[in-house]
DNA sequence: TGAATTATTGACCAAACGGTCAGGATCAAG
DNA sequence: CTTGATCCTGACCGTTTGGTCAATAATTCA
C-alpha cells in the first residue's frame, strides 16, 4: 500500500521474483494458502526452496505481496466505467470484461475466490476501505444514469454484486460449469451470450 | 452411493458421529479441507482426537461422509421445481429456496464452494453423474416452458447458472458482500428482492 | 584480476499433523 | 454381579512443513 517498487533491483532479483510470483500464482490459485506448500511454489518456479525464502521472508510474505500486486489489475475494469459513455455500453462493456477475466485469468479469480471464502485473513484493509470507495464511485455513477431515466431501476450495489458473482462463476466454479454443460462447449462463449442478453434486458428502461 | 444407514447403530454412537459431522462442518467450512485439522473438529465436536478416529478412518473419511450425507440435502430445492405449476411462481420459488438456504445454511455453501473450487476430488462421479442428470431434467422443464411461451427464451443451463452463482455468493462471500454494504443492512432481504425483480423482468415473455 | 556483493543450496531444526495402539473406563445384557 | 462388547484416552510414531544457516558459487565493479 505504502511501498512503490523497490527503486534498485538487480535483473536476477526482477526476473527470480516474477517467476515466484507466477509460481505462487499456480499453486495458490489451485490449492489455497493452506494447501500449498513452499516446496511447491519453489518447483513451479523452477527454484529451490531456500532460494524461494531468499526472496520471500514466509509463505505469508509471498501470499500477501501476491494480493496487493494482483489486486489492482483485478479492480480496473471497474473504474474503467465512463460516465460519460453510454449507459449500456458501459454496463456491457463491463460485464464483458469481466468475462474475459474470467476466461483469461482464472487463477486470478480462484485466487480472490480462496481468499474472500476463507474470511480475506490479508485483504481487510482493503475490503473495508478501497473497495468500498471504488465501489461506491461506480454506484453514483449507475445511480446517476437511473435518475436519468438512461438505465432502468435496480439496487445498483446488488447489481454489481450479480456481475462479480456471474462472470467469476464460470472462473472458479468451470469444473461444474464444464460438467453440466458437457464436453464440446464453451462456457465462457455462451455466458457472455447469456449475460448480454441477460442485463440488455434488465437495465432497458 | 450404495450403503444405507447402519441397520444397529448405538444412541452414543448417533450422537457422537452427529457431533463430528457438526464439527466438521464448522472447520472444513470455514478452512478448506487442507486448512483443517482433526484436532480442531475434535475440539469443535467436543471428543478427543483419537476419539474422532475411532468412528471415522482418517479425516478423509470424514469429509467424504460429510460431502455425501449434504449433497441431497443440498440439491433438494431444485428437484421441487413443478413442471405442472405455473413457471414464472416456481422459478421465483426455487431462485427464493437457493436464498434461504444461502442465509440459513451458509456453512455448508462454503464447503460445496471449496470443494468445487478444489476441483472437486471427491464430487468427479457426482458431477458427470448425478448432477448432470438432475440439471438436464430441470432444463427439460424450463424449455418446455419456453417452447409454449410462458417463459422469456433463454438459455436454460446458464439460467441455472446465474441462480445458482448468485444466491451462494451471498454466502460464500458473505464479508465481501457486507463490506461493501456496510453495517445496518441485511444482504439476504435485499438480495432476495433483487433476484426477484431481476428474474421476473428476464423470464416475463 | 581481485575484492565485495549477491545468489544459491544441502543439511538441518522444531513444530504440527495424520494416524496408531495398548490399556483402561463405561455400558448393556444375562 | 459378571462378562463381553463398546467406548475412550494418553502416549507415541513417522512424515511433512515452514523456516534457518553456514558454506559455496556466481556476479558485479573498480
Amino acid at each position: 500500500m505504502t511501498d512503490a517498487k523497490m527503486p534498485r533491483m538487480t535483473r536476477i532479483q526482477q526476473k527470480n521474483r516474477d517467476l515466484i510470483m507466477d509460481g505462487a500464482l499456480n499453486v495458490f490459485s489451485a490449492n489455497g494458502f493452506r494447501g500449498t506448500t513452499i516446496d511447491q511454489i519453489a518447483r513451479s518456479a523452477g527454484l529451490s526452496k531456500p532460494n524461494v525464502l531468499y526472496y520471500f521472508s514466509s509463505k505469508d510474505d509471498i501470499h500477501r505481496t501476491l494480493l496487493t500486486e494482483l489486486l489492482d489489475m483485478w479492480l480496473a475494469p471497474m473504474q474503467q466505467i465512463d460516465p460519460a459513455g453510454d449507459p449500456m455500453s458501459e454496463v456491457l462493456g463491463y460485464v464483458a470484461a469481466k468475462m474475459r477475466m474470467s476466461r483469461d485469468y482464472p487463477r486470478e479469480s480462484r485466487l480472490f475466490a480462496y481468499e474472500i471464502l476463507q474470511g480475506a485473513p490479508h485483504l481487510t484493509q482493503i475490503l473495508g476501505g478501497g473497495l468500498r470507495e471504488i465501489v461506491d464511485r461506480t454506484v453514483a455513477v449507475l445511480q446517476g444514469w437511473m435518475d436519468d431515466g438512461r438505465l432502468a431501476r435496480t439496487d445498483p450495489r446488488h447489481l454489481i454484486f450479480s456481475i462479480w458473482s456471474m462472470t467469476q462463476h464460470y472462473a472458479d466454479f468451470e469444473i461444474q460449469v464444464r460438467a453440466v454443460l458437457g464436453r464440446g462447449r464453451d462456457p465462457f462463449d455462451e455466458g457472455q451470450a447469456f449475460l448480454d442478453q441477460m442485463y440488455r434486458k434488465l437495465l432497458t428502461p
